[in-house]
DNA sequence: CTAAAAATGGGTTGTCCAATCCAAAAATCG
DNA sequence: CGATTTTTGGATTGGACAACCCATTTTTAG
């Protein structure tokens, strides 16, 4: 209801705009680092490169912010998964992005867990209208994921749900991240995906092929 | 290496040790309830009904007392399920396991997630101590999962491997428990270890004795 | 019973950080 | 160009909270 992104409409000039971004940018990496309490506004400033009031002056405070860091979160995990989602309409497809999933954490080393997830653990229990904004993010996640199983569900290619399916995936990638992010190792997000993905294929008819 | 939880051993008074059991358990309570920052010292004093410097002559720092947080939370999970544990060798335990834990979930109103993955997701990138504290209990769990499946594997009733089969269980549990706190509804907990679940079915074989 | 050790109470301090204020500089537009 | 709005800078304030100190009471053990 309230404490929304106050004028991200066309309020701002060409170099407002830019500065805004900068600061929920910057903002995003670092509570991807440090998590929500751990990133400061003053850590924001400086990482942003811009001054004094600059963040209040975008912002009503630091929930706004937040408000905005989520946003920002959950356009660049849709965003950089769109040209896999595309194509996540078959076992092939979907084993691809598992293994996009598993490179990207890698290369990572394992740190950060998922930027959307991680958010939503630190707040959920102290931050109603974040953990809202998170519930959000993780409904448009869930759909993008739906959207190829439906496909072939829709082709007679798979037998089940997909809106449950699609629910057990995401989970399936939630909880192989967080073990990701605390052991350290790539290990238990290839065992979690594996597994959910087994299962999808245990539920597909290929052409000829029939369940047991 | 440091900041270890001191005098666990006979140097406390039997008073004494009550007191240090009361924080702990009031610690636990305020870290589930609010998450790791948000829960003061100032609230757990109060809490545990102790006053002034208490904490401080039980414990050296917050970091102390979180890190004993941590294994006292470790050893109420095990413990809580150690009844199921002990069943968890046949799919009707597993099952019974998976329908015990939606129970615990809607009585808890879908708050507060997993007492340790939850803290494991606060802490993991700022608090490396204890981030290996919540690895560790996540390894015991895992290790109880596993006993279960390894029986199930000895005795040729589960084909596939019980040590990935046990992670990719933990895993969907995590991964459920995120989901179900973000949205506050125990359909993806439910949907998560249904999905798991219905997989480590798919690897079980029926042997000839049916009994029950 | 007495001395030593442990437990308790409350007050204090120093730091960190979100949030606010008051201007100055720059951009936009008539 | 001049007026208005937007953007930028630095300084400050107020509150919260972890951590520390010392005196007092209670418990334990000889």
């Amino acid at each position: 209801m309230t404490t929304s992104t106050q004028s991200s409409s066309g309020r701002l000039t060409r170099k407002g705009e830019a500065t805004r971004q900068r600061i929920v940018a910057a903002a995003a990496q670092l509570i991807y680092e440090r998590g929500v309490t751990e990133a400061t506004l003053e850590d924001v400033r400086a990482a942003a490169g811009v001054s004094g009031s600059q963040i209040y002056h975008y912002f009503a405070d630091k929930q706004a912010l937040l408000l905005a860091v989520i946003e920002y979160q959950t356009e660049a995990v849709l965003g950089l998964q769109e040209p896999l989602f595309g194509r996540m309409d078959s076992m092939e497809g979907l084993r691809r992005w598992r293994d996009a999933l598993v490179e990207y954490q890698r290369r990572m080393q394992c740190r950060g867990g998922c930027p959307i997830g991680s958010i939503g653990g630190e707040v959920a229990e102290n931050n109603p209208e974040a953990r809202l904004a998170v519930a959000s993010g993780f409904l448009r996640w869930e759909a993008a994921i739906r959207a190829g199983l439906s496909a072939m569900h829709a082709r007679g290619e798979l037998d089940g749900d997909p809106e449950d399916l699609a629910l057990a995936v995401l989970a399936a990638l939630q909880g192989g991240l967080l073990l990701t992010q605390i052991q350290r190792e790539t290990r238990p997000l290839e065992i979690a995906l594996d597994a959910i993905l087994d299962h999808v294929e245990s539920r597909t008819r290929r052409a000829g092929t029939t369940e047991d």
